[in-house]
Order: structure tokens, then sequence, then C-alpha cells
DNA sequence: TTGGAATGTCAACAAGGCTGACATAAATTG
DNA sequence: CAATTTATGTCAGCCTTGTTGACATTCCAA
């Protein structure tokens, strides 16, 4: 069972043997990298890491988001995550608010520092990525969201789809 | 400056809106979870993560390749690697060979458990992989790996290139 | 023979995951 | 109202995996 294509021996599947399946294994690992590269050098300027990045990112794309919303999109747990939102909120990067509905939540907004960093930081790596787009070309970008999405796990799928479209 | 879509203003270029292109990060970000979601849990038995993971998929793709070499493509201190290969040898999974060419060298190869593991890990990961590429079909991963390639950094290609047709 | 390259090892440290336990305030439920 | 649940924060401690720096060994090559 060197290749497993499926069952079918099908010649039209033959961007399933594992070999091609090992070449996209690898483009992860590799892209990703890539991916993380640009951002990683301006945050270790500052002493931050990719976890601060995600929070930075998550709050600015749902401003007055809780602490809980952000702890199911991160996957991490509320310890981890109260260390990295505690020393952006000591250094004035994200600002917490009690919430007004239920008092018991923080609402998280990004500061006006807060928003430099994370345009910082998403022009570094949108560059990249709109290079990427642009050398691939539509069809091909529309290629890697169908692949992707069709990769990750069916609740983070949920938390990708609220925000897909942007409603005008 | 809401939407930089390049300078053209050309509406076949919406695709690089800064809205689709951070549909396209956070897509990266979600699905790479689902990537190395399966492969964490059954290293987390061993007590195991995912540096020992990166090893044992690139000992098994090259057998033989030199501790150099392995350095260069998993872009970690010599430290850090060395001490998960440390682990992988001492626990029988990895066997080091001094080099016969050079006798600096050590060239790596799994032993039978190591490969009984890799088996594992890249049967969970190619499954949900395998999955993921069936659904999204043969021209939607055809785009996948040429976004991915092309977001890869420069030197990153090259290991990636390398092997990525395997000659017959 | 000497310099440098490849490798290994020791020590120390930090980020950022984790678990478990506990505190507090507020909402909810009986 | 009392009890419980929920949201959050915090302390302590552990692990993996990254980092630097220092130093030893081996051995190829000039």
């Amino acid at each position: 069972m060197a290749k497993s294509a499926g069952s079918t021996g099908n010649e039209t599947l033959l961007f399933l043997t594992d070999d091609q399946i090992r070449k996209g294994i690898e483009a992860m690992f590799f892209a990703y990298r890539g991916f993380t590269a640009d951002p990683d050098r301006i945050l270790a300027v500052q002493g931050y890491g990719r976890a601060h990045h995600r929070a930075i990112h998550f709050i600015n794309r749902s401003p007055g988001t809780t602490v809980n919303n952000l702890l199911a999109i991160l996957g991490v747990t509320k310890q981890s995550l109260n260390r990295v939102l505690r020393t952006l909120i000591d250094d004035g990067l994200v600002r917490s608010e009690v919430g007004t509905r239920d008092r018991r939540e923080r609402n998280l907004y990004l500061t006006e520092a807060g928003a430099d960093l994370e345009r910082e930081l998403s022009t570094a790596q949108r560059d990249r990525m709109r290079t990427a787009f642009r050398q691939a070309g539509p069809e091909a970008v529309a290629g890697f969201r169908r692949v992707l999405e069709a990769m990750m796990d069916g609740d983070m799928r949920r938390h990708y789809t609220r925000f897909k479209e942007t409603e005008p």
C-alpha cells in the first residue's frame, strides 16, 4: 500500500497519492514559516511573541470581544492568554472594559498604540500574502482557500466562517 | 487606503483586497491548527512534541541526512535540535552513525520503532490532508500548492523543491 | 602542523504552552 | 433569598522548545 490514493485506482485521483500528500504536508510546513517570519521579526524587537500577535489580531478583528471568546478562538488556556493580555494591557496596547450587558465580562479593545502595532504587523504579513496571491493568481487563491477550509477542525471553521464574508 | 489591491484599480484584482488577504491569513492560522492537531495528540501520549515530529519526518524523508542538513531545514539551533535528537536516540527511535566519507558527520536513520511512530504520525496527518484534498478537488490542490510555494522564504523553497518531484 | 569546520555537551534562561487550586464578582436558577 | 454557575483573574509549578554562550572533540584541508 505504497500508494493509497483511495480505493478506486482512478487515474483522475493521482493528486491523492501518498507522495502528493507528503508534498502538501511539507508545503504547509515551509509556507507557515514564511507566513510568520515577518511578524516574528517585528515582535522580537518589542519582546513580544506570536501569542501577542494572535491576541492583537483577533482583538482588532472583533473590537469589544470578550476573554472567553478569545479563548475559544485561540484554543489556549485562560492562564496562558491572561499572561499575554496582562502584558498587553500593562504596556498600554489593549484596553479592558467591564461589560455593560454582563458586568462579569471584559470587553477588549486596541488602544491607539495597539492599533499602530497591529498595523505594522499586518502590513508586513499582508505584503507577503499579497505578493504570493498575485504570483499565484485568483484561481490558485480560490483553491488555496478551499483546501485550507477543508483542513480546519469543525469548530475552528466556525470561527473562520463567522467572519468569512464582510457584510457591507 | 482601505483597499490596497495594488495600484491599478483593476476589477480583476479584487482577490487582492485587504479583506481577502486577511481571510487568507486567518485561513492559514486555523488550518495550521488542524494540520498539527492529530500528530500532536499522538505525540502527547509518548511525551513528545512537534519538534520530535519534525525531526522524525525529515529523517524519514532523507535517510542518512546529517545533523547540519537537518538544522538548515528545521531552522533551529543545534542545541535545540540536539536535545530532541538525544531523546529520540536514547529512546531507540533514531540511529546515529558516524559518517563514512566524513567521520565528523553523523548520518541519521529511523530505527524500526522510529519508522513505526513515523507511520502512525504521517498516517494521521495524511488522512486529514487527503480528505481535504479530495473535498477541494485537483484544481484547488494545484492552487493551494502554488500559493504556499509563493509564500515560502527563498531558502525554504530550496529545501522544498529539492524533494518536490520524486525521481523514479 | 595548524586552522577551521562539524558536532556534541553543559549551563542558564525565556516564552508560552499546560494543570490544579483558589478568589471574586455577577448572573442565574431554585 | 440562597445556592449555583459563569466569567475572569491569579498563584504556583511543570514541560517543551526555543535562545546564547562557552568549551571539548574530531578530523579535513591548506
